[in-house]
DNA sequence: TTAACTAACGTAACCGCTTACTCAGAGTTG
DNA sequence: CAACTCTGAGTAAGCGGTTACGTTAGTTAA
């Protein structure tokens, strides 16, 4: 474990360090034969070179950050965390390890915010940063230092590269659904906190829906949860009891909240989709484990996280390219939860690039 | 976003790049005056110290990797990942950010595993690898020149540190009280692929419940998945095809393929639990919002990651300290599946460190 | 008053790689 | 055979921090 260096590897195998280093990147002169000795040597050795060594001479560390919001303290149900989040990370780890980059992941834990910022900001070539993670000015600042991609995120004043997806558009189009095929006219809308972009985005989709449809246009989400099935569950217990009659068709910003919805429901005693309708957003893998399995939304999270990579590889490699900001298509995915039959599923498709 | 250094702070605050570092590192040796000029100095340039430099320099790069693998291809259902490693994953970070440092994740998919291994051991001081990342003989090879720490893997021969929970003590509790308090004496086991070391320990587990129990103890499980919902699928309809009446009872090696059981079994007519009941492993978030809810064994995954990565720095501090392997406890956890009504919910531990 | 400290810096030698330049010798060419 | 062109290496100057040591001015003790 005594870590070698690149000069006793050179002395071994008789050589410069220069013909070490053209030997391990790959690069071409160096007969196969000084090749081979030279692999064998730093094999037998164990060496791996030093990527801090590497990193500042080349001026890149070959390693993009990705910054994620975690909600609230760890819980006895403490898994109880948004998988979105989750199947971003593995998205970006896909996108990051095809382009032989490292992916390294914080999240924004309670007020350590800013010095975790920069702390990742030190070591990484660029930053994707997750909706919610850091307050607007924080980001500003950041990206002043580093390379930045927003996720889900609008994007200040178009200063930054940005992916998000079709939130209106599923929104609007899972709504319709409800109205125009299930006939429903009393809806409610489920959201998430109030800074979130894409409960905006959702409930804007929304309220386009109900226009359409000559309906009353509300001006704000009938109750919010934080995304979380807990806070759903409050946010659907909130709704109920505020009402005199429950709604009849429940638009639910997210599938964990969706799915703490379909619980709530049960427990007083009203039925899915007879007596309420409801929708998610996402198509969490569990969406159609529940039952009734869950109408909702689906959205790429998993291409998101690998979008946003991409963007900012492309970016560090062409630094003043034009901004972009991309939009990847949702769809919205029939089950029973809005009141289809096994027989009638439809699917639809929304926005794009 | 031209990346100024340690000189042009240290020049434009008047003073040297030693007392620049210093002020950065909260170091003392500095005056309140100097401090405050050279903080100021640094913000107004959007300075952030480059962290390969001062990697090279302290030989340390401040950051952890995490080696997980990486399950089959994206499919259509493609976020039919296990959760087991996403909360794995977060616990790593957590440990990870609190103890000042970062984590970088790579899964290795396919056949990239060797070269990705290599390149991640380059940027990391330490390696958490989670089972079925690599093969023996790689970890081996890594393990030489990087410190590491194995999670959920037996130890080869104790070389390394490890760490794991009480898979067999939550196996042999579940079964157990599927024998004893539902009177099962029919039951058939499906377990993860060949090389998890976690689903041997289960199936020894069950094993055992099956010998206190005096019934016949099997050699090896009745059908095999690979962790997934896909996979646990394919296992239980292989289980059922093969045999002339169902088993009473199956002990499933994970909760992804318990669920999966719930959905194959409904598809077939099978009322669970009344006429199959069905135990899952680790408890994750869904466990208790599918119908009927899975009873399951709950293995705290979280900790598991941060526990993991908190070994990991200790070595990296007392290298040559003893080598350690840490067991964490499982708990049983009764809900539905198993047969027990609402108000007989019991719970009971198992294991120890 | 002066020797002994101490606080607050500055100097400059690394840390382990990469790479622009050089260079020697073998092959080509006219 | 002189003039060139390649090839396969070696030299050494960075890359941007850290830190052991040295220096200076101000304190404290005797």
């Amino acid at each position: 474990m005594a870590k070698s260096t690149i000069y006793e590897v050179a002395r071994r195998s008789g050589v410069s360090t220069a013909t070490v280093s053209r030997v391990m990147r790959n690069g071409p002169g160096s007969s196969a034969e000084t090749r081979k000795r030279v692999l064998s040597v730093a094999n037998e050795l164990g060496w791996v070179p030093n990527n801090s060594a590497r990193g500042l001479a080349v001026r890149r560390a070959g390693i993009v950050g990705l910054l994620f919001p975690d909600l609230g303290a760890p819980t006895e149900a403490e898994n109880d965390a948004p998988l979105f989040v989750d199947q971003v990370i593995r998205g970006a780890e896909r996108a990051a390890t095809l382009a032989g980059d490292a992916v390294l992941i914080a999240s924004t834990h309670s007020a350590v915010g800013r010095d975790l910022a920069w702390s990742v900001a030190s070591k990484v070539d660029g930053l994707v940063i997750l909706a919610g993670s850091l307050p607007q000015k924080d980001i500003a600042s950041i990206a002043r230092s580093v390379p930045v991609v927003l996720l889900a995120t609008r994007a200040t004043r178009r200063k930054l590269d940005s992916v998000g997806s079709d939130n209106r558009g599923g929104a609007r189009q899972v709504t319709a659904h409800l109205v125009d095929v299930h006939g429903h006219t009393e809806l409610a809308f489920i959201g998430g906190p109030t800074r979130s972009a894409d409960s905006d985005e959702r409930f804007a989709g929304y309220r386009l829906a109900m226009a359409d449809a000559g309906l009353p246009v509300p001006d704000s989400p009938d109750a919010r949860g934080d995304f979380t099935e807990a806070g759903g569950a409050r946010a659907v217990n909130e709704l109920l009891d505020t009402r005199r009659h429950p709604p009849r068709a429940i638009v639910v910003g997210n599938d964990e909240m969706g799915i703490a919805a379909l619980s709530v429901l049960r427990g007083r005693r009203l039925r899915v989709p007879s007596d309420v309708a409801v929708t998610g957003f996402d198509d969490i893998s569990f969406a159609q484990h529940v039952r009734p399995a869950l109408t909702t939304v689906r959205q790429p999270m998993r291409e998101m996280g690998e979008t946003a990579v991409r963007m900012l590889l492309d970016r560090l490699n062409e630094p003043r390219s034009p901004l972009r900001t991309v939009t990847l298509a949702t769809k919205v995915v029939i089950r029973r939860s809005c009141g289809c039959g096994a027989g009638q599923a439809v699917a639809a498709q929304a926005g794009a690039a």
